[in-house]
Formats: structure tokens, C-alpha cells, sequence
DNA sequence: GCAAAAGTGTTCCCTATACACCCATGG
DNA sequence: CCATGGGTGTATAGGGAACACTTTTGC
């Protein structure tokens, strides 16, 4: 472990990054487990330097943690209460692994960690299918979970996943965010499979295309030939703006 | 002044309210002119004790500052561009009021204050017409202005007035937020109004009390009279959970 | 031709709007 | 009894859902 605390950081904010994926008509958030004795899951998570926007600092930890980039991230919740701190969450590692705390750096960064942090909660779409998240070296393993049985995880980090997908589901209506969730093409059932997975609720199979159609963002290519023997359903294409798509 | 910077505050984070009222029809904000030459609009802003939720910190900065408290509070959005400092504004403070700088310690809160801090935007919901808005010593006036006639602000708080008018209206449709802007009791058409001038649309006249009612938050009174010669509109109350209703 | 799934059309229902009408109130 | 504005009923339009139907595809 690196010295944290001394690397320009601001003081008592936090970052944490809620991942969104979708697979198997489920909504999956990725969570990594920490490589320490005693079964410790947390949001990837980290702090902002000094000449950095919270936005970079966001992108950066989901890179470093993940491997995955350019990805659409939105910003839901800040977390204030004064209480907000990892001192139960540390002592617990520390019990369960004896040799953490051996030197007087290492002490200091339990004093710097252990304070009360102010969490700038981010959530991010990625397409689950086309990236591959890799752990990086302080987690035993990092996997998708969906989103209703994700396990107990450090501090108010249940509680942050379930903000992010309230407010994932406010984002939905008003903007076209869930298309960041598929891959490069897919098709109209897809789509609608989607919505009815995040809304949990269904739609009209006829009426539906026709709504998510006229937002006028998505492109109709050709037709879907798979090899069976049904109708072919056209795959549309959603044009990404600013971020190009994601290739791990 | 007093020394600021070594009150306990957690370092680099403020907060920002952006305060609601209504009134002749218009969605208003409570702007403080500062108290010194140059013409400078702030939102009430301020910072968060070690010891003290963020929640906390904004009503506290609000009733420092106006005198208002236990007013309805929604934290809508964390600013958190890495260039977001008030040296440009600090700059020009300086430039207009030449003896601002006059001792060391002034010198050392320029430094603490230009710093890049973090904004949390809070907006908080009052009753207009029972609040008595009051300015305190730094500030020289303390007025309502209409939204679309918001004066210029230091920073980006222009910005979090837009970012708090879109989040009040988003909030309108899944929370009973709009009540806590109107005073004690109120008729349908006040409501009706009120939902009128924040959505910028027109709603028919009697659909909308069922819509409203169908709330169940709504206790009906009796009516009205004023002595106009027409039909007493009956008075509703929005019997308010937690906070007491505001009485400056 | 047939099974499977895509895509479309028809009908129905619910909600919101427009408009008309009735009702309470005070002069 | 009349003017005023609150409150309510009726007809209509639009959007979504249920259901049935047509279309495309491969065997």
C-alpha cells in the first residue's frame, strides 16, 4: 500500500462509483472484493487531487480499479452525514488481519482514512457484454451482481447503490440514458426488455418501438439474421456522442 | 471578520442554498447584495463544521444568514470542477475595496478562500409571505428576485439557480415537495397556480383538484370568505410531517 | 406448409382537456 | 336578480394496453 494521504488529494472527500450493467434481463452493478481476510466488498472508490474535476476523479478510479474507460457517468448523491467515516469498517480489517497497522506510516493512514469523508456518489453505464473489468491488485476478485443480490458491503455503500438506482430510473424518463447499457447494435425487444427490467414494469409490445423511435436517437440498420426460423428484427444503433464506445 | 479558516471546517467543501419562495405568481430566489463596493450577488454559502452533517450545515447557513429556519431542504447537486475557485471574484473584491487586505491574517484567509472548493447545492422551499428574510452584517441588502430576473452572481451560481429550478421540477412530480411553498392554508387555485408557474404549463381546471387530492396529503378546511361577491373557494392545509411550519 | 418470432392494426380504456353549466356569495 | 368566480358535469381527443392478425424466416 502506497502512502495515500500525502499525494495531494483533497482533504475528506470521497469518491464512489456505482457500475451498471445488464445481462441476462438483469440489472448488474460490478463490485470488487477487497484482498484482505474477512469477506470485504466496497464500490470502487477513491479521492480527488487537487487539479482534478470529481468527473476525472470518477473516471480515473473506474479505470484503475476496473480497466474499464470512457464510459457515461452521472453524478446522483453526496453523502454528508458527520458520522460518515470507515473506522468500524477499518477495525474489523485490522482484526481480521493482524499485520496491517506494523509500521508508524501505516498508522498514519489509518488516522487519515478513518475521518470523516464527504462521498461524491457517481453511477456509470457500461455495455457488459463488450468490457471486461479487470481487478486490480488490492481486490481478490471484482464481479457483477445483480442489482438484488448484491452483498453487505462497507459503510453506506448498499445504500448508494440503491440511490443510484432510483435515481437511474428518475434519469430514464427524461433522458436517453439506458441505451448506454446495450451493446453497439441491438434490437427493438431489447430495448424494451431493458426498460422493463429497470422500470420493472412491462410495456406494449406495439407502442413502444413507436415511443422510443421518435426521441430521434437511434439509427436503424439492417435486419438481424440469426439463423432461425422467424422474422429477422432490424438492430438499431445508438449514436454516441461525446464518448466513443466502450472497447475495454 | 473573524479568522474563518481555523474554525474547524472541513477543508474545501461548501455549501450553496438556493432558496425558494413564491409569490404574484412568479417563482422567486433570496439573493444577498455583500456589503461592500462592487455590486457582488452571492448565494448564501458557507461550510461544514467537522462535527456536523452537510444537511445541517445548510440550515444552519441559511438561518445565519436570513434568519430562516426549519424550512424544507433538498441537496440537488455537487459542483465539482477543478477550477472552481473564487480568486477571480475575490480578485476584483480586493481591486474595489482597497483596505480589505490590511493585516497578515486577512492575507492568510485570501489564501484559505481562493482555494478550489467543492460546492454542494442545497435548495431549500419557504413560505414567502410569513418569512421575514434578514440580512446579517456582511451582507448590505437581502432581496427576492423573480427567476428569469436573477441578477449576476459571483461564481457559478447562476448555474446552481438553473441546476435547483430543473431539480424542483423534477421533484414536483414524485414528491408533495411544491406545498411547502405556500403559506398555512391555500385554496385549490393557489395550487393549482403554483404548479403552473414552476412547470411552465396549464393545467384544466377540474381535473387538477382530483389529481391533488387523490394525494391524500391535503386537509380540507373550511371555506373562504372574503367578501367578494362570488362562491367561497374552500382552504386547504398540508399538515407538515417533521419540520414546524416556518414562522421567521 | 408450418412453427416461431417480428411487426402492425383494431378496439378498448383511462386520463386529460375544452367547454358548458350550475352554485354560492354579496350587492 | 345579477355579476363574479368557484366548483362540477359532459363530450372529445390522445396515449397506452390487450388482443388479434399479418409478415418474414428457415426447415
Amino acid at each position: 500500500m502506497h502512502i495515500i494521504s500525502q499525494q495531494g488529494y483533497i482533504q475528506q472527500v470521497s469518491i464512489h462509483c456505482v457500475i451498471f450493467g445488464y445481462q441476462d434481463k438483469q440489472l448488474k452493478v460490478l463490485v470488487p472484493k477487497l484482498h484482505f481476510q474477512g469477506d470485504f466488498w466496497a464500490l470502487p472508490s477513491g479521492f480527488v487531487y487537487q487539479d482534478e474535476d470529481t468527473d476525472e476523479a470518477a473516471k480515473r478510479i473506474l479505470e484503475d480499479r476496473t480497466g474499464i474507460k470512457d464510459v457515461y457517468l452521472e453524478s446522483f448523491k453526496t453523502m454528508g452525514k458527520a458520522s460518515r467515516n470507515s473506522r468500524n469498517f477499518l477495525d474489523r480489517l485490522i482484526e481480521l488481519n493482524p499485520n496491517t497497522l506494523d509500521d508508524e506510516t501505516k498508522r498514519r493512514e489509518y488516522e487519515w482514512f478513518t475521518r470523516r469523508f464527504i462521498g461524491i456518489g457517481y453511477y456509470a453505464l457500461v455495455d457488459l457484454n463488450n468490457v471486461v473489468a479487470q481487478k486490480n491488485e488490492i481486490d481478490e476478485s471484482i464481479e457483477w451482481y445483480p442489482v438484488n443480490a448484491i452483498p453487505q458491503m462497507i459503510m453506506d455503500h448498499n445504500q448508494l447503490v440503491d440511490e443510484a438506482i432510483e435515481s437511474l430510473r428518475a434519469d430514464l424518463d427524461r433522458k436517453r440514458v439506458a441505451f448506454h447499457l446495450l451493446p453497439e447494435t441491438f434490437t427493438m425487444k431489447e430495448v424494451q426488455e431493458l426498460y422493463e427490467t429497470i422500470l420493472e414494469k412491462s410495456f406494449a409490445a406495439n407502442n413502444f418501438p413507436k415511443r422510443v423511435l421518435e426521441l430521434n436517437v437511434l439509427e436503424r440498420l439492417k435486419k438481424k439474421f440469426t439463423g432461425a426460423a422467424n422474422k429477422a428484427p432490424y438492430l438499431y444503433r445508438f449514436p454516441k456522442q461525446n464518448e466513443s464506445s466502450v472497447k475495454n
